[in-house]
RNA sequence: UCCCCGAUAGCUCAAUGGUAGAGCGAGCGGCUGUUAACCGCUAGGUUGUAGGUUCGAUCCCUACUCGGGGAGCCA
């Protein structure tokens, strides 16, 4: 059992100190949802986060959910409504009199999880534990809990195994509204970066027919009646009689696609859903998930690496910019030293280091270090050998290049013979190993040369033919290019310190795991 | 897929080969400008499923299902 626990509603609420914990000040237009009219009609409407960040005086109406409700007897009798709409972290303080026509009926029978619209002054607080709260002039209840005793995420503390089968509520609890905001956080950094860099970003496809894209098992998609399918001579499904002709599957990467792209573009990137129908049961993978591909022309792997590392480290400072709220609470109830941490990547170079260099590092570490597996040139290091390297060796993000090439996919670029003294010939792939996560990132440069491509296609027995359009790009206007691929799952974990990557996705898909 | 561990109240766990307890949550009451509050009372469980051993199984055995940790695959 996971020893981590998710508070779903903390009492306390109210606003961070605005000078340390809210350097990034939102736009004043907070009104309107999307149209004029909305706003015409609830003028008054803002929005937690807004309401929090505002002065004492104006009064305003908010929306959202109850988090909590403390009831005193002092003042003849009154009710503190702990009220979230998770546009921030924290829940802002209601205070309800027993003036109130409804304070009897329906305010005092308030429970966690209702639907509520207060009415009321922004004041400052009479107690202590926030600087604002709204005193009510009005509280409409627009949904109800039906049976508070059986309400799946009442106030207490639950495990991230209990939420995961309550994935339709568990964004309300603040764990997993912290995590909803920094992945949204993370994706809008993702698209600042390469925009601002010049990147096109581009929408490759999520079916593919061309079962070219190497590495791992597909999801097939079909429209073929399985009780009653088609055969062919061999008797075996007949995909000529399928909707596309032939068999499709769910993409595995957008590479190939974004790489003919690139080779218009220059610069492009996709970042889209990917699928791996491995039966793989680890808090490191999912069958689907999100992977942000950019691919650079007129580049080299040194190139690559300097993309990987700077986009890191862009996306983890915009993240401590933006979202200081959520990012405490992961740095103190999620992960002590996450902020330090996350500071440390920023401030320092990434370690980059040859293959080869590294399993003689491994080597001599495995005198001291007991690794369950043996470290040897040409096979592919070991997660307990990746975790060394980066967590205790170097203790920061590690960059890995020139692997062998027998471990490696077929469009990475052949080394020149010797580089790094290898003993055996290499490809310019490259892996970013951190602390935590492992493997964030797997990229290479691409193997420009026809030739050379011919040749690791027919040494690896694929079928030639298939790559008929990736081979063109080498016939016509080849050149040098890298590029990547990012787990974005992986990243959100890195950033927040969730230790299972079921937990940093809204409805996680694995083996045996589709309910929501 | 492999190795290890687990499944008992809404949640987290405890327990004896003789049909089960606590904490939290929930409901009610008390106290309080409250804050993961405190005090009292109440409700709530064919012990994951299917077999087997036994006079008798929550406990012992087998299979299955689901969950967790690790590994492989990878991002």
């Amino acid at each position: 059992m996971g020893g981590d626990c998710s508070l779903t509603h903390e009492g306390r609420s109210g606003p961070r100190t605005a000078s340390t914990r809210h350097p990034y000040h939102p736009p004043p237009i907070v009104r309107r949802i999307g149209t004029p009219d909305h706003g015409a009609r609830d003028m008054s409407w803002i929005t937690v986060k807004h309401a929090l960040a505002a002065d004492p005086g104006p009064s305003v109406t908010i929306k959202g959910w109850i988090r909590t409700r403390r009831d005193s007897k002092a003042d003849g009798g009154l009710s503190f409504l702990a009220v979230a709409d998770g546009t921030c972290h924290d829940a802002i303080q209601a205070v309800a009199k027993n003036d109130l026509p409804n304070y009897e009926s329906e305010i005092t029978r308030l429970t966690t999880g209702c639907a509520v619209e207060v009415d009321g002054t922004l004041v400052e607080s009479k107690g202590k534990g926030q600087s604002l709260e709204i005193q009510a002039t009005a509280v409409r209840v627009l949904g109800w809990v039906d049976d508070p005793d059986t309400y799946p995420v009442p106030q207490k503390r639950h495990t991230f195994e209990y939420l995961r089968e309550q994935a339709h509520l568990r964004v309300r609890t603040n764990t997993f509204g912290a995590v909803a905001r920094v992945r949204h956080t993370l994706a809008c950094a993702t698209h600042r970066f390469f925009d601002e860099r010049d990147f096109y970003y581009v929408h490759t496809p999520i079916i593919t027919a061309s079962d070219c894209e190497g590495a791992g098992q597909m999801f097939r998609v079909s429209t073929l009646d399985m009780a009653n399918c088609p055969r062919d001579d061999q008797g075996r499904p007949d995909f000529a009689e399928d909707f596309f002709g032939k068999e499709a599957h769910l993409t595995v990467s957008g590479q190939l696609n974004v790489e003919t792209y690139c080779q218009a573009l220059s610069r492009v990137y996709t970042f889209g859903p990917t699928f791996r129908a491995e039966n793989s049961n680890t808090s490191r993978h999912l069958a689907e998930f999100w992977m942000l591909e950019p691919e650079i022309a007129f580049a080299d792997l040194a190139d690559d690496a300097d993309l990987a590392e700077a986009y890191i480290k862009y996306v983890i400072t915009d993240l401590l910019e933006r979202r200081p709220d959520d990012m405490d609470f992961f740095d103190q109830r999620i992960e002590k030293g996450l902020l330090d941490r996350l500071r440390h990547v920023v401030d320092s170079p990434f370690r980059r280091l040859p293959y080869t260099e590294a399993v003689q590092i491994l080597q001599e570490a495995s005198k001291k270090a007991k690794f369950e597996y043996p470290v040897e040139w040409g096979s592919d290091l070991q997660s307990e050998h990746e975790r060394y390297l980066t967590e205790k060796h170097f203790e920061q993000p590690v960059v890995l290049i020139n692997y062998p090439k027998q471990i490696k996919a077929f469009y990475m670029r052949l080394n020149d013979a010797g580089t790094d003294n290898a003993p055996a010939d290499t490809v310019a792939a490259m892996d970013v190993l951190v602390p935590g996560v492992g493997e964030l990132i797997g990229g290479s440069q691409r193997e420009e040369r026809l030739d050379v491509l011919d040749a690791r296609i027919d040494e690896m027995g694929l079928h030639k033919p298939d790559y008929w359009w990736y081979r063109d790009l080498r016939k016509y206007g080849t050149c040098p290019h890298a590029g990547f691929g990012l787990g974005f799952e992986r990243l959100i974990q890195f950033c927040t310190g969730m230790q299972n990557i079921r937990d940093v996705i809204p409805f996680p898909r694995a083996p045996k795991q589709a309910e929501f």
